[in-house]
DNA sequence: TCGTGGTAACTTACCCAAGAGTCATATAGG
DNA sequence: CCTATATGACTCTTGGGTAAGTTACCACGA
């Protein structure tokens, strides 16, 4: 039977899976892992689904991957940063003008370790841990630091902190996602107004 | 052909409705719309699935009556907080309070209307819309007036922070769910001790 | 130079499970 | 006997996953 196409391309296996590992970050990412078929991604590539079965071996498998390139990025730059000598808001203000400027290009992938749809068993919940906590460590770390600061040392306090921390990166992501227009540069002053609008307007 | 319970159980159709209506808003508050399942919100309401759809039409119409009796008791509170006189992070403060207390039964009810997953176009976004929207509007009047008070009028800055500061009650709703021992009281205190942390801390 | 066979890259057409939605029918009570 | 309440057993679509085959290219011996 006539079948066009097949393997005409030759395109190396290594190139192939940066392509798809690119755009399905972008599809997991905008849409969600549930939300997100592997199909789409496939149309999108140029190629059929089974080749990234082929090549990844389960959606599952290709979720994982994606991970794996976002996650040591995002959480590489942070630990960066961590390793500064900024503490309490100084530091936040450092941890988001490195996301900024990271994830300029590629804003949708801060998103991939929060997907709440996302499976909670598995090798994939394994990999969100993984990521998430590393992220999430170095958020608490920092936000201890600053609880110190202020003579608090509970907890349960630096928990819930940590979460509203992670919270407003994750808005300010969102919002960014959504405002495509706006450079990282222009996303950090903003930062700045907002943080001294807090500290003037109302405390 | 023997068909056992088939209408033996006599519940009135508004009570029923409720029934099904509470679990369904858990359901979906929970696990978001997509990964809930109509038949498992039946089994949960020990009936069959016919007649959830009998009585909503369809999976979507179940989310909007959700949606329906959710928003308007938010959007309720809010509004009668914003009738009062505080300003500025008193008023976001009173406003927290008010969450707390009105859904320290329903903690999942919040997150009904900012549901990923859900359909972004026909009824149900409409329905979203309407209310995220209500709510969306008063949390930037609130976040405006703090911005005013600061000397800051940009609208840009004032969408940004109004993000941020959902996101912010974003966090503290899903770190209540997932501490459930935590009264809606006890939540406040804390609420209070972080702002003091912040202001304390490192500005 | 020319087969020729092995392998990497790639595709069509299918299977199968899950879940939304429907139909025809059954029971109870006024 | 009519209506409201209720159900078992379907259909249909969507999407993850697979079997089997096709094409291009390269190494190698005659």
């Amino acid at each position: 039977m006539a079948r066009p196409n097949a393997g005409t391309k030759g395109v190396p296996r290594l190139d192939r899976e940066t392509q798809i590992l690119t755009i399905a970050s972008e599809e997991f990412g905008t849409y969600g892992f549930t939300a997100t078929s592997v199909a789409a991604v496939a149309q999108r590539a140029g190629i059929s689904k089974p080749l990234i079965y082929n090549y990844f071996g389960s959606k599952e498998g290709l979720y994982e991957a994606c991970l794996d390139r976002g996650g040591s990025l995002v959480a590489d730059e942070i630990e960066r940063i961590a390793r500064g000598d900024a503490v309490g808001i100084e530091r936040g203000m450092q941890t988001l003008a490195g996301m900024f400027s990271l994830l300029e290009e590629q804003r949708y992938l801060w998103r991939l370790f929060f997907d709440s749809t996302a499976p909670t068993t598995g090798p994939i919940a394994d990999s969100i841990t993984l990521y998430a906590d590393r992220i999430g460590k170095l958020a608490e770390e920092g936000v201890a630091e600053l609880m110190t600061l202020a003579g608090n040392d509970d907890e349960l306090d630096i928990a819930a902190m940590t979460s509203v921390w992670l919270g407003i990166v994750d808005s300010l992501m969102n919002w960014w996602v959504e405002h495509p227009e706006q450079t990282a540069e222009q996303m950090m002053q903003r930062c700045g107004r907002l943080l001294t609008a807090l500290f003037g307007g109302g405390g």
